[in-house]
DNA sequence: ATTAAAATTGCAACCGATTGCATAAAATTT
DNA sequence: AAATTTTATGCAATCGGTTGCAATTTTAAT
């Protein structure tokens, strides 16, 4: 195993100190250039990896920035992380990825974790059912950065980047209305997360707009699995008046409902209107297409990234505290078409 | 923001030396119990956490594992990462996960930048037109280890954990052949990846021991992509004698290919019969449903980084040297039905 | 009580990069 | 030519934990 080479070696090597190699390799400005050539040069030649640690250890600071998702797999969040890491990566930052697994304890273990792994930042979207931020107080004290993205939660000392999910539900309900259906049924997640809430929020603001009252029956809260998109086509199978439209706050339920309900004998569009919400690539595949909404990830994820690093060059920086909303876009399908 | 507290602080106060301290928070046998539990009361107390760097700069190990994937947004790529990360966070370990998204040069990048972050190890599945492992030579060369998961590549240095693809290209072929198919056609990726090279063979072995010849005409080789499955579609469409069976190496394109064949008029099963590859949640949302071969990801992540944990704990172990190969499991539904 | 062995603890030198401050050398001004 | 400024480099302390070896204390054996 060959040994590592140090800045002390390539000091010796060049007859200067170790200092002006230090500088010279982060191309400081007191340093003369043909020195910074030759350190370069000889740093090129000896195969010579800064060490990260030693260095961390010097300045405080990880380079990393932790990012915590409730789940990997969905072609949302990688979206996000492309964009994440496209952006880190240029500004030299790593990334250190954990899933809750829309766990509120996996949560919780997991900022606990990044915080001892003292990443420089965090960037983090909300588990389903987690209810305070308490767990982040370690970093707010610290005043390390935290931001949220899709799945946020106010707080003063955090910046967010969403996409206004108030007009996106809002719109996917005048869709439906403007299609002729009457009776709009709304499957969604968790209140307390804001893109829910908003979605819901968007939801009757279109119903009442069109003079329509929002029937509290037409409400149904669950988790938005797969199962859970099983189970409301059941329950809606059994109602006495049913809807003729739902708005599924989620494409892999939506889908579910669909294939689900689809099998109960109703046809789509027509006994039932059906829209979801990501453009999940599943929303193309199943039949009829699913109306949906699509949400830019990868700008997202860049966004973040950038509001993050932003910070933390500049704490003081009011800017990267703001909020960011980024733009959506209603894509129209066939499990809406005209009644 | 408060300051850190370290092992000086507590050994000041305990009147103690560093050494001790250190000693006795990572419970070295040389220390009394009663110090012990000193010391371990009063760093809870202070809310004591170690400092990394320190102790990877001078331990020369990071306690971080590297993980490159072609890409993060697919079902069974987010389970073997679960799993990893539950393995290695039990560990004491951090995953530093980047995506190649099937690109070589992007993959040379990640690996150039996993060995500057100096990870203990690395967990690789390897891009799709990936020619060689020159870009893995640093790591050999310092024996640090690596390890391929479902996309490897031989290597006498490396160990993999893979599932038998010949089998499974074996048992999907069967199956079809059992279903009363015989013109059968295989759709798959570059054949340099072993995955897609063994399901091949296995595909190839199944006709031979059944007595049928393969045909030449009958091998479309593509990146398996959505666009990929479509066109596929046109082409087995422009064909004099059609297929009535086929293979397709990935449930996406094969999804993609039965969505656009069906909508050229063909029945399937029936006029085609299709089996896909993964168990994607897709195959299950598609009409009719898509046959398949079942990947246990959770257990591939598991596996992976128990056998590097028990790499890097015993460099000489030969056992962790040895490739592993996990169980599949045959998935029958609709798409492949009877003729 | 003496000696040998075992159990604890401390000393001090690392690990490698960073940076405030001082110094030396070169360039510019007077 | 002397004084001043600018530019370039070095010194040495620092970040916080780790570890080989020595020193001390405790326990066990003779």
């Amino acid at each position: 195993m060959k040994e590592e080479t140090t800045i002390y070696d390539i000091a010796q090597l060049l007859d200067l100190s170790a200092a002006t190699v230090s500088r010279a390799l982060k191309d400081h400005p007191a340093i003369n250039k043909k020195t910074k050539a030759l350190v370069v040069a000889k740093a090129d030649e000896l195969g010579y990896r800064s060490n990260t640690f030693a260095s961390n250890l010097r300045r405080k600071r990880t380079n990393t920035l932790g990012v915590i998702v409730p789940r990997l797999n969905s072609s949302f969040m990688s979206s996000v992380l492309a964009g994440m890491e496209k952006v880190a990566n240029n500004a030299g930052y790593n990334l250190l990825i954990m899933q809750s697994l829309e766990s509120e304890l996996k949560e919780k273990a997991n900022v606990q974790t990044m915080f001892n792994s003292r990443v420089d930042g965090l960037l983090v979207s909300l588990a389903y059912d987690t209810d305070t931020l308490d767990h982040f107080e370690k970093f707010f004290r610290r005043q390390i950065p935290v931001l949220f993205f899709d799945r946020n939660f106010d707080h003063p000392s955090c910046c967010s980047i969403v996409i206004d999910n108030f007009r996106a539900g809002y719109a996917v309900t005048a869709h439906l209305i403007e299609q002729g259906y009457r009776q709009l049924m709304h499957v969604t997640g968790n209140l307390k997360r804001n893109v829910y809430a908003q979605r819901f929020r968007g939801f009757q603001q279109a119903l009442s707009d069109n003079n329509l009252v929002f029937n509290k029956n037409h409400l149904i809260i669950n988790d938005l699995s797969e199962e859970a998109g099983e189970q409301a086509a059941l329950h809606v199978h059994e109602m006495d008046t049913k809807p003729d439209g739902i708005f599924i706050a989620n494409d892999f339920c939506a889908a579910s409902f669909l294939k689900s309900y689809k099998k109960l004998g109703y046809q789509i569009p027509g006994d039932m209107a059906v829209a979801g919400f990501n453009d999940d690539p599943i929303s193309q595949f199943i039949d009829p297409q699913l109306t949906t909404i699509h949400y830019p990830g990868e700008q997202i994820g860049e966004m973040s990234v950038k509001k993050m690093i932003g910070a933390l060059n500049s704490p003081s920086d009011t800017r990267f505290k703001q909020t960011e909303i980024l733009p959506f876009e209603l894509i129209v399908r066939g499990s809406t078409l005209k009644k």
